[in-house]
DNA sequence: GTCTATACACAGATAGAC
DNA sequence: GTCTATCTGTGTATAGAC
């Protein structure tokens, strides 16, 4: 699995905007055809992810949004009844996508390690098809009050248990050494957070997600991987990385 | 070196309003007493941090401001002429503090390996006794234009370059694997920067900066110490991360 | 469904008394 | 140096025509 196999094999569902999780907002909406509120909520959703990324979502006006999307200002409100009530829109759909489809790919591997391989590979490759919102909903959720911003401390442990839970069950089967699991855990997730908070940097390097997927790996398995696992460290193993 | 003694040895120069970095900014403020300018500035600083972290900067109102520092709204704009201003001033001050005692520690190490790990552990200590600026600054700065926004990614990267050259240094000695250093010194900033701006949740789990500190640098040299220097891999060495 | 025009609140910034 | 009172622009949100 590729990232451009990847990003074919999303893009149909990328666009589901009546999935059961998104399904409550619809009440918010006050257009009845299915079709126009897909394609217009999709304009939205797209002009506020570029706007509010270039100057955040609070200095982001409804004029503004008003200009990117082509829709007046009465007719935005039509499909919320406030930017609040848009931010909550948005994440939940686009939640709801990365919730699905990452557990999909890891569920599918039966091998402890592959498991983390994907988990990790997985992740990279959502975030860099969804680089915009990625990065959007790690700036703009943390000055959120409430519910809201409950939502995204629950989300940000859950992506961090899958890692533990794996490291855990790797070391019980002998495949990963023992140690502090939680906290290699967060330490995985921070470096897979860097890759969509830092995106202009290694764009401008060119440092594709594919390196970055396989420089990672070959960090945390060097870290994770007991001795009789552990082929590639110290050996000019056919990576490359090292 | 651990964290008690850094924070007492540096507590003297953290509230330095009239070094060299910072002295332009002197012509900004109206107020003639250097001693008030000082003592006024620190309650405004701190209360803009305060403030900020929860909400934003972008959110954070002057008469928010006003109420957190103490000070009347007419009194803040004799120290600064702007909202905008005030952030500059802000960002200046404790850049210029940050820079300062981050070379000052390395510079004093010699040896390559003692090096890498006094960058990690200072900069990991400089976070956590300023953590509510370091967040702000990585928080905010991004959604800044022109020159400010500079300034933060030549930081950035100024950090990172710490960290490649002593890999790269390392290497030639062989101390250090060869490798992408570039890219391994990219993701030690990534875990650096994790500290600060999870705090939260290290808090709730009780994880000290020093055990951060301490399994941090554990991983980096797993990774890239060479076989010879690297005596505590998969042999349960004394420093119990693994 | 979408538009234009507008209500109303609150932001940043200043004036001038003390 | 610090205060209160106030100016002026811009923000979110709505009303009502088409």
């Amino acid at each position: 699995m590729n990232y451009q196999a990847f990003k074919r094999r999303i893009s149909d569902c990328a666009n589901d905007y009546f999935s059961e999780d998104f399904f409550e907002n619809r009440r918010n909406i006050r257009v009845k055809k299915d079709a126009t509120v897909a394609k217009n909520l999709e304009k939205i959703f797209d002009a506020t992810l570029k706007i509010s990324n270039k100057k955040g979502f609070q200095a982001m006006s409804m004029r503004d949004l008003s200009r990117e999307s082509e829709l007046s200002l009465g007719a935005l409100y039509s499909y919320f009844p406030s930017k609040e009530v848009l931010l909550k829109m948005l994440q939940s759909q686009r939640r709801s996508i990365t919730k699905r489809i990452l557990e999909e790919y890891i569920n599918r591997e039966t091998g402890i390690k592959d498991k983390l391989r994907t988990a990790v590979r997985i992740h990279l490759y959502l975030s860099e098809a969804m680089q915009q919102w990625f990065y959007f909903s790690y700036m703009e959720t943390k000055n959120i009050s409430g519910p809201e911003q409950a939502k995204a401390i629950e989300s940000e442990l859950y992506t961090e248990m899958i890692f533990e839970n794996i490291l855990r069950e790797g070391e019980k089967s002998g495949v990963f050494l023992p140690g502090n699991h939680q906290l290699t855990a967060s330490i995985i997730k921070a470096m897979l957070q860097d890759w969509y908070l830092k995106r202009w940097k290694y764009a401008k390097r060119n440092i594709s997600v594919e390196q970055y997927a396989k420089h990672l790996i070959n960090m945390v398995e060097t870290f994770c991987l007991s001795a009789e696992y552990d082929k590639s460290k110290k050996s000019g193993g056919e990576n490359g990385s090292h």
